[in-house]
DNA sequence: GGGCACAGTTAGGGAGCCTAATAGTTAGGG
DNA sequence: CCCTAACTATTAGGCTCCCTAACTGTGCCC
């Protein structure tokens, strides 16, 4: 493919990414919980994470990830427990109460959403439902830095 | 399609915005300027526009785009103009040197996403290019007019 | 055991969004 | 006409979520 062509490919995905963004917002919107907070709550949901690794899987800086689990912690939602293996650790897990709270809210986001894919015909969805491995292989920073530097 | 699938279908996609998410992120990671402001900037490129119209073209309320607006005219890159048919209204306009910067961020943000997509081959670049409208029409807000972000 | 690396927190700051309250302008009905 | 209701934008204050820099405490290794 020329580059001339990824490039006006990138310019019309670019508007795509733009709508993705106001429907995530659209969805943080109607619920009680954040997306950030959301895909935290989900991503310590099968066993207990360290801050560290939360941070990294989530692409942010690890006072981010302290600071998002203060709050969950103080809503009740997460515990902060010390790791037997390293007393420097810290290890984030959900209280039964977070564990409810996050079920319904994905059932929530879900049925928001369903609502939205509701409104398209078959070919369209297949169109979407085909999208979605291409879409989570363009995540840039594939481990290691943060989505987000801020510059200077 | 039964409710089931379209459920199952929208937990799928949740995780492709989250990717989404991550991509613009990275992409304002990069340059000097926004998201925000390139399409806001993006949005006025053609016309001169009400700071009301930016607002509702954004999906953001009017207090936010005014604060944009503010924001971007102490860096230089926007004008507010009275309208001569409406002494409330305020009209936002790229100066010459907004406009170079546009021209500058739209190909600088388009070549970083261009390097992505030369990353996938032709049959995962042609669902995604599918993909794009069916984005769009995901994100249509009731009522309004669609958000519609003109991408260079 | 001294020094370095690592995990996490604290402190301070910025972008971008919000609601509520305010000032100024327009337009329509009495 | 004028008065009021509706509209346009701004100001004020507040929130989340992200950042860097500086700090505390722990682990490891020579």
């Amino acid at each position: 493919m020329p580059p001339s062509d990824l490039t006006a490919l990138a310019s019309r995905y670019r508007e795509g990414l733009r709508h993705a963004v106001y429907l995530v917002r659209s969805m943080d919107a109607e619920g009680e919980y954040s997306t950030a907070q959301v895909s935290m709550m989900n991503m310590i949901s099968a066993n207990p994470l360290r801050v560290g690794d939360i941070a990294r899987r989530l692409g942010i800086r690890l006072p981010s990830a302290t600071e998002m689990v203060i709050k969950l912690q103080r809503a009740g939602l997460v515990e902060r427990l010390p790791d037997a293996t390293d007393a420097r650790a810290v290890l984030v897990s959900l209280t039964g109460r977070g564990q409810a709270v996050l079920a319904e809210a994905n059932v929530r986001r879900n049925e928001h959403l369903a609502e939205q894919l509701g409104q398209l015909d078959d070919d369209e969805r297949a169109v979407l439902e085909a999208a979605i491995p291409v879409m989570l292989k363009l995540n840039l920073s594939p481990g290691d830095e943060p989505a987000i530097i801020h510059a200077k």
